[in-house]
DNA sequence: ATTTCTCGGTTAAACGTTTAACTGAACAAA
DNA sequence: TTTGTTCAGTTAAACGTTTAACCGAGAAAT
């Protein structure tokens, strides 16, 4: 049968009071105490209940983590990576973290996850795009929610974001230190605040080193920022520009995409043309030319939303906070210096 | 403030105890009464209090589902479908899963994972391949464990399995109905019991074709089933054989391989040769051409897992079971009749 | 009419931990 | 010597649920 803390006071000859007080390390017991219940602990394999201390302290000692389906099932474990940061800083702690998924298109009359409706959770993190109407119906609950990739307008939530602004820089100076001048972005929808941000970095770039953008190089629509889209898009850049020598693709499906164009068209890359993507997907090493990239630090955006979800939980009064999380640029072999 | 049993017993003016045995389905309540209960649970939006109900009842209403590190990480979510089968299958249910990775090199010396210490899980999923250490400290618990994808000597323990002899049949088969008589089987170590099937599969169909199988055409070493791996017995095939033109590779990693091998040495697919793998990752579409693959339904094979395990959670009486999932063939671009 | 049984509810102990209030011994201050 | 304080432990109630044993009313059997 399984030890509980009775035993331990019995065979330590003490009460289950001190044992207690000890396994919480309370600095009221003596050191004599403490070594010879911590000797007994050891000895019984002692455990404390969890659902008995949770009964007391009114906690679940979990964190829901929420994402939706189509993002946990990409190609490129992105929300994969996210979710093991946040379960590597989970592992040895004191909560354990219940993921499940919502549909894209959650709607009103869909419930909320078990783990909200029945309280099996003290904090939710909530990894990337999720749908309003889960935003609306999470409003109801007083936990706190700390918001990893995605931008709500809920101050209320922390945020652990990419610096997406620092990252476009990045990844358009690398092109203009390598000579280049005409180069050309490809984005989705810039309603979507990252590839805002992102064009954000290629403006700021362009600035800082005195070269005037043209707005015919900047190529954006309301689709979605995937690979075909990449395709169209690079497509249209290149049928509408004259010698482009460099181009920054918001996301690494779309690099891939122009990727996919610029041989469809005879460019060689980087010959021809230089391509960054944004990122750092699992895939990018397989292209022929592998691409170079920003690289998003996925498990630490996991690792730190769940700092910060449960310094929350350990301090409610912690207003909540906008991270950002820094990238960089890993060069590989679709840049070059221009010829 | 939380609402407990007694506010739904106060309010519908009855005991908590028969909240209780209503909330339990007992049907020693008369349907009045339950009624007048249900609707006050409702009103008040009342959910039981798990940590209350698990320490009464001795049980954590979670269950451990448990992979190594890299098995996460791959690329394709082979592994991510298995625990979203899972999930999903938990999802309205009275279950819990708490993900953890271990290590691929877990020694003895290694901690098993914090829920088996803490006896914070009822039951355990291992999916996946895991340290033989790591099985051997398990044995110590007398929870019940359900494998994944992984065959152990354990027979206390239920076992999840792809069928994949008839998946080395189906993919055989598939090359011999279109024609093909000299076919290659590119393996990784046929030790790996998963692989030693798949090439039972292979014979199986050659025996019952009447093709007399040429053991110079079947290729496997100790390595990892990898692509590199793919590539280096592709051509280990292709320079110790003549007119190979169908190819079996016992999973889709090594059949990339193959694929860059052929390319590389001018082959054309499936013109010249056809390729068959084995598990459809999301890669394969991406390929050029798009692979013929024998697919492995993860996302049943997790939600399987979790089934078995429950059931034996509900009844300890329950045999510990080896179910062998069936797979299907998925023809695209890569395999032809032959001309 | 009396006794026994069934039904549908109720009472109260138990689960394993936490912690506020209590306690006795030892020490310090008056 | 007396009084007050501190220390290191202990006692017992509480947390929210489950359920065995109990209970009163009504029905059935004698």
């Amino acid at each position: 049968m399984n030890v509980t803390i009775k035993d331990v006071a019995l065979k330590a000859g003490v009460s289950i009071a001190t044992v207690s007080l000890v396994v919480n390390n309370n600095n009221r017991i003596s050191s004599e105490t403490r070594k010879k219940v911590l000797k007994t602990i050891k000895a019984l394999n002692y455990y404390p209940s969890r659902s008995a201390r949770d009964l007391v302290s009114k906690k679940t000692g979990n964190i829901g983590f929420i994402l939706t389906d189509d993002h946990f099932l990409r190609t490129e474990p992105f929300y994969t990576k996210i979710f093991l940061g946040a379960e590597f800083e989970a592992r040895e702690g004191e909560y354990y973290i219940l993921l499940t998924t919502v549909k894209a298109d959650f709607t009103a009359s869909d419930p909320l996850p078990r783990f909200i409706r029945d309280k099996s959770v003290d904090g939710i993190i909530i990894a990337g795009k999720v749908p309003p109407k889960l935003i609306e119906k999470l409003g109801n609950n007083s936990m706190p929610v700390v918001v990893v990739d995605y931008q709500m307008e809920n101050k209320n939530y922390s945020h652990i974001l990419i610096d997406n602004i620092h990252g476009g820089i990045l990844a358009t100076e690398h092109l203009i230190q390598n000579g280049h001048k005409k180069i050309g972005f490809i984005g989705g929808d810039i309603n979507h605040p990252s590839i805002y941000e992102r064009l954000n970095g290629f403006n700021k770039a362009h600035e800082r080193a005195n070269i005037i953008p043209d707005n015919n190089r900047i190529k954006t629509n309301t689709g979605y920022p995937d690979r075909q889209n990449g395709y169209n898009l690079a497509r249209e850049l290149f049928t509408s520009n004259k010698n482009i020598t460099g181009v920054f693709a918001c996301n690494d499906a779309m690099a891939i995409g122009v990727m996919h164009y610029l041989k469809d068209n005879n460019y060689k890359i980087p010959q021809d043309v230089s391509l960054v993507g944004f990122d750092d997907v699992e895939a990018d090493l397989l292209l022929d030319p592998p691409l170079t990239t920003v690289r998003v630090p996925k498990i630490e955006l996991g690792a730190e939303a769940f700092r910060v979800l449960v310094s929350q939980l350990k301090n409610n009064k912690i207003q909540p906070k906008k991270i950002l999380v820094p990238v960089e640029i890993l060069v590989r072999n679709s840049t070059k210096k221009i010829q």
